[in-house]
DNA sequence: GTTATATACGGAGGAAGCCTCCGTTTAGCA
DNA sequence: TGCTAAACGGAGGCTTCCTCCGTATATAAC
């Protein structure tokens, strides 16, 4: 067994400070250019060097997920509370309507919903926020006994990001649609 | 305005000889290692200087299109075959599960689908033979009076293919739930 | 056949991005 | 005030993209 020795050690103070940069200026670069920005441009208007990005974010998909780790939590607060307030169906469709709200105004492209949705998002902190709130309410919704899920939750989350994804600028209220299409195609009669 | 002269000259035997064996080349490298393979790689293996890659294909987006324009004719054949010789919603359906089918086992990914869906599709030709195929195949579904379509008919496929590109392999079984759920959604009581 | 030339070939090389490595600097602690 | 773990920064190796242009050749004219 490894035992995890306590750092006696304060982290230091420009760590902290150089870090908290990164990840703002990291934030407004994905939202102007998409997910695929080079880091070494957001090192730079972060004014450190590349290797200090790379030592507190080992690959683009971590910084991604830090980032929109923000969101990603306040989408699981909002979980909670639309279950605690709503109807279990209307909760579910409230809340996939939050997630596109939060995310189209981001301009949130492929490569950082891959971050979120895709396989390996629940190894991530955010990512699992993510599909923890997904899966709570879609359970929820299908124990009330009015819808019938037979795809996984998430999949309804990527049926709706796909719209994001190959779709025109705009595409939030197809995705409204879409998410009433899902919401109706799983009810019981 | 410019008139187009015809070009005396027949097409040179080699151009077209290396065309072909880069188109191979590529499907199988698409097929093997996903849409992002190396395109220096395709021109190795296909024993061309990666110049004749570019002349011939000007970007990644154009090879794409071409090495699915096989494909992507059939799909087309198949929803006239459809559209003549089943229900109108029955006919949608079968024909997305063939667009599940034909992509899954490609090994389809993220880019490669964003030559046929994304929003420059209709620019090029392949984009265009699926639009025009779902497109048909809505509008038929629509007027039987069975279904109300509220939702860009591609935005069906790109729900679905959402599936493909965030999801594990074996995406396939939850997509045709997917479709499923979105024709029982669109249904008329 | 020869020859002329439009057409096509190939790969060197510039640009850009990714990420690692390591010598230098510095903040925290005693 | 000095020690040292922690953090910094950017040079450099690697990969891929794509362009450019000197060389080679298939076609057509004679």
């Amino acid at each position: 067994m490894t035992t995890k020795k306590a750092p006696a050690r304060k982290p230091r103070a420009d760590a902290e400070q150089n870090r908290a940069l990164l990840l703002e200026t990291a934030k407004a670069a994905f939202a102007e250019k998409g997910a695929a920005v080079a880091l070494e441009e957001i090192a730079r208007n972060a004014g450190v060097g590349i290797g200090t990005l790379y030592r507190h974010f080992p690959n683009r998909e971590a910084l991604l997920q830090e980032v929109y780790a923000d969101e990603s939590e306040k989408l699981a607060a909002a979980a909670e509370r639309l279950i605690a307030n709503e109807e279990p169906v209307e909760a579910l469709r409230e809340w996939l309507r939050l997630f596109v709200r939060y995310f189209a105004t981001k301009q949130l492209v492929i490569g950082a919903l891959n971050a979120l949705v895709g396989p390996d998002a629940k190894l991530q902190a955010s990512g699992a926020h993510v599909e923890t709130a997904i899966n709570t309410l879609a359970k929820n919704a299908e124990k009330s006994g009015d819808i019938k899920l037979d795809v996984a939750p998430m999949d309804l989350l990527r049926a709706v990001v796909g719209l994001s994804a190959y779709a025109k600028p705009g595409w939030e209220k197809n995705a409204y649609k879409m998410i009433d299409i899902l919401i109706a195609g799983m009810r019981r009669d």
